[in-house]
DNA sequence: GCCAACGTTGGC
DNA sequence: GCCAACGTTGGC
């Protein structure tokens, strides 16, 4: 899961120790998708940290609560607020998550240096996807380098 | 700040 | 349904 670290930082996360967060904002179909259908209470995340000086996996996280209708769609004052979504049919959802671990950074530059994550999918040309589904392969394999 | 690589929107 | 225009993401 990619966060700017400018808007939520590892750090941030640490400061609310047990405490599960609102992933909210996700505005992408295919990202709000996996929440929704595939993410359970106890999954694993990498932390990512995005569109930043130094890019990569900055801690460890868990699934806290599975999908519900992200509220901040419903807040006409939220910069997510979407015109087309009510309460009755909610058109985003979130999950909630909580911090397991920071680790040490994993940039980006590295995790492209290790020919076993060729195929990870948040390192294709071109991904732009702030959620996407980590190999049980691929997983074990970075766990392996903290 | 630049720009590639998307995803979304809306006219037709 | 097509596709041009536009908006966003995110590395650099």
């Amino acid at each position: 899961m990619k966060s700017e670290p400018s808007d939520c930082s590892i750090d941030d996360l640490a400061k609310l120790p047990g405490q599960s967060v609102a992933w909210y904002g996700v505005r992408n179909y295919q990202a709000r998708n996996f929440m929704r259908d595939q993410m359970k209470v106890g999954d694993k995340v990498f932390f990512y940290h995005s569109n930043c000086a130094e890019p990569g996996i900055a801690g460890l996280a868990e699934v806290g609560r599975l999908a519900y209708p992200d509220q901040t769609q419903f807040d006409p004052k939220n910069k997510y607020f979407d015109p087309k979504a009510t309460p009755e049919t909610p058109r985003w959802f979130n999950v909630d998550v909580k911090l397991v671990k920071k680790t040490r950074l994993v940039s980006l530059k590295e995790l492209r240096g290790h020919l076993e994550l060729e195929r990870m999918r948040t390192l294709q040309k071109g991904n732009r996807l702030s959620i996407t589904p980590v190999d049980p392969s691929e997983w074990e394999f970075i766990i392996g380098l903290l």
